[in-house]
DNA sequence: CTGAAAGCGCTAACAA
DNA sequence: TTGTTAGCGCTTTCAG
């Protein structure tokens, strides 16, 4: 059994300094050849591991980074803590998950951990409410499509022009009448640009405005009774632009249920255009966020920030329009 | 700006020494009411965060359990690791996402991070061949679906009687062709279990075996293109069993490819039944596993390792085949 | 009830 | 080239 064995321990059988065994240990400063191989010697005979948290502590780094989404079982999180997980491996962090639910408390727990220098650094992207301490200037955070603080750089997509590329597909669809789902997020949330942008179009087009807030952190029979709804209300509605695809997928249900047919009489257009969406439910049209791009700006804006370099305050990426058969 | 106050600059401000800060911190030992707030009022002033890294260094635990899995980019373990990060959560701990991908080199390192103390316990699911590290005695790991070691417990499904449940179900439909596909995994994986039920179902009803190697870790097209090859090479199948239901998913695409209406003449069946999968493809029939409960008692099983406990060297959690309208 | 002092395991000035 | 020493920030005996 190799208890904990100490750089103290190798530099004893090495016969030589702690500080020695350190330097072999970092490849730091002039050593001979002789006891380089010494104490390698003699790590390897107490199969020494050095105490990662003992060299945290002097450096005060961690090299962990927390990822705060909602959650991660939803292809479209899936993707981008992938994606996030995979760019951070690659600069030398491990990414910490906080699934943040609808749990502002549990957010905050993990902007603790930050404050608690248990993090180098947090990617957030959560729908709770803003909280105080992002305020704080100079904390390595970056937000992906969210306005958290004015000290907090954004990463988003064009949410306007995706919403526009939405609506204005079924618009050209012929659709009369065109319902959009969103969820309540306020300003908060840079999403709501698709609303605006579906708006803006109804307006020019003189069409009736129908938005209905579909609860994001809601188990899926709650947010199809909200769906069912549409179709209680508006009988006639023959276009609907969802916030998301799996908010799509509920429209193509609860259609189904009422008796319309997709796409004949109802088209349907989602938002996010996940690989697994796309994979399991490619019939759908959606507009398609550039999500590997997204993680590397986060991921690059987030290594200057952790550097102390300034950073842009906002980047925003294109979306597109993914050909489906529902629209 | 609150740079790096620590407790040393609490014990000044409030008039006590350190060792007395640091027992009202940590609510130890006896003090007078009068001291506590003192500290109280001082911390407050300055704004004080213990430094987690320092308290971990002399506990020697991290509060950290990292999760290697293949990849989070998909609905089973999407779910999966969602339920483990809320379990762990709750138990004090915190996840750190491991995706393993098709690169051992990057589960070791990961393992590397529980050998530096960096992590207090794994959870493991990835796809690669053991490592041998996993051999090291009473290390604090627990498997899932994998078997890694004699030292590791593993918490799997019945898998056999899964793809019986499977198997059965297509030969009731009448299927008379049934080909079946898996990964490539040798016998680390009680996956394997599945083939085995597959395999033994068609032997005792004379049926030739069909069996096909899916990668795993490949691009989706790759694995379509070998799920074609079954089509080519066996143009009269009429019911197949995925290991998987994004497999399921692909053959349900490869059929379309090849003039086949499922499920009028290809019956298909799955294998998780994962909710996002539930959701954007209710109509797969699949064999659904217990997501929550096994993470549950992954969890339950890893904290009892950490604590030293001795566990139970294998669970096996029941499966059910969830009814949609492919088989 | 409170303080002094000794670590937790490692790194890095500063000497030698 | 290598050793000595002083921390990194916190917790906990052990005295008082």
């Amino acid at each position: 059994m190799n208890k904990k064995i100490k750089l103290d321990d190798v530099a004893r059988l090495a016969g030589v300094s702690k500080a020695t065994a350190s330097r072999v240990l970092n490849h730091r400063g002039y050593l001979s050849q002789k006891t380089i191989d010494k104490v390698h010697q003699a790590m390897e005979d107490l199969n020494y591991r050095p105490n990662a948290i003992a060299r945290q502590l002097y450096k005060q780094e961690t090299m962990l980074v927390g990822l705060i989404f909602p959650t991660i079982n939803n292809p479209y999180f899936a993707q981008l803590e992938a994606a996030l997980e995979k760019c951070l491996y690659n600069a030398g962090y491990r990414a910490v998950m906080g699934n943040s639910e609808n749990n502002s408390q549990k957010e905050e727990d993990y902007l603790q951990l930050l404050l608690d220098r248990q993090l180098d650094g947090l990617i957030v992207g959560a729908h709770n409410p803003a909280i105080p301490v992002y305020h704080k200037t100079s904390l390595p955070i970056v937000s992906i499509e969210r306005i958290v603080s004015n000290q907090v750089p954004v990463v988003s997509v064009d949410n306007y022009e995706g919403g526009r590329l939405a609506t204005q597909r079924l618009l050209d669809d012929g659709c009369q009448v065109i319902a959009h789902t969103n969820y309540p997020g306020g300003f908060a949330s840079p999403n709501q640009a698709r609303e605006s942008a579906y708006r803006d179009l109804m307006k020019q087009n003189k069409r009736q405005e129908i938005v209905y807030q579909v609860p994001f952190d809601e188990p899926e029979d709650q947010k199809l009774e909200v769906i069912r709804q549409i179709f209680r209300d508006h009988p006639d509605v023959d276009g609907v632009f969802a916030d998301n695809d799996t908010n799509a997928r509920l429209v193509m249900t609860a259609a189904k249920e009422f008796g319309r047919h997709c796409p004949e009489d109802l088209k349907v257009i989602g938002f996010d255009g996940a690989d697994m969406t796309r994979l399991l439910l490619p019939e759908l049209t959606t507009i398609q966020q550039p999500i590997q791009e997204m993680a590397e700006v986060a991921v690059e804006m987030l290594l200057k920030k952790i550097a102390g370099e300034v950073t842009d305050q906002y980047k925003t990426l294109p979306v597109k329009l993914v050909d489906g058969t529902t629209a």
